[in-house]
DNA sequence: CTGTCTGCAAATGGTTTGCACCATA
DNA sequence: TATGGTGCAAACCATTTGCAGACAG
């Protein structure tokens, strides 16, 4: 049980969550620092960063850090997975695993004592399928 | 079809690859630099970056993006899963997977025509384990 | 009042890159 | 000898942090 000082609440912290909560594009802190932006013009990216680790030590938000160089949030914890595109970096929800789906989280494996698990699936999203071969959107992300 | 330009073979290269392929504990970059300059003293941690990307892209080994904010590599590519200690960083191989497990990979998940799927355990390692509680040999890395 | 939080700016640190020289095919 | 690769050092850039003032409880 870690130490966890308590904590205020402040519009910063406040105006974050709530912008997090409102999209479903699990936003990097900068795209998110933008939006915070509209409603309180003097935040600082600092503030952003601090407050999303401090939302995601406590579990009210998630953060999804294997996509790409930039860490991207999540304001949705209840269980589900995401599909992310290797050619737009695009990153959706999963909510209905195909069939063989979904998963127990095992006691234990190799001696671990296991706390969680991750499934991802990569691919390509339904635009950039669309497209010709080899015409990308933007640069690909790393595959794995 | 992605464009690949002919690549020469080179001692720096052949020796990162056979260093990674040596080693089970999925180093990262500055690791396995270490271990490259024993053989190779001159080496540059550029050159070990630069050919770590491009071993990847060709598929003899394997990034490992999800561990903490140093990504590791992965010389072993046969279809394997990890499990990431949440309190030491340590990394893992799994090759026998709990009942349920392996999973097919499906080849659409929403919309998306999927390339592949990544599934990964976090939890507390044995030797962490058997630590009281609080007590960490290492600063915790990111969970999720 | 006390101690947390913020804005700002500077620092960090993993990774990438420009460049001139080297070496493979 | 053409061109890809290397060493070196500087650049990049996402993220973190120190600090002084602001503010919640």
């Amino acid at each position: 049980m870690p130490y966890r000082k308590r904590q205020r609440s402040t519009p910063q912290r406040r105006i974050i969550l709530e912008e997090l909560q409102k999209v479903r594009s699990h936003p990097t802190a900068s795209e998110l620092y933008e939006l915070v932006r509209i409603r309180i013009p003097k935040i600082s990216l600092g503030t952003v960063y601090r407050n999303l680790e401090l939302l995601a030590e406590q579990g009210t938000i998630k953060k999804l850090s294997a996509c790409g160089k930039e860490t991207r949030f999540d304001g949705v914890v209840n269980p589900h997975y995401h599909v992310f595109c290797c050619q737009c970096g695009r990153v959706d929800d999963v909510f209905d695993l195909p069939k063989g789906f979904p998963l127990e989280t095992p006691e234990y494996v190799c001696g671990y004592r296991i706390l969680g698990q991750r499934l991802e699936f990569f691919g390509i999203c339904p635009k950039c399928n669309s497209c010709p071969r080899d015409i990308q959107h933007e640069p690909p992300k790393e595959k794995e």
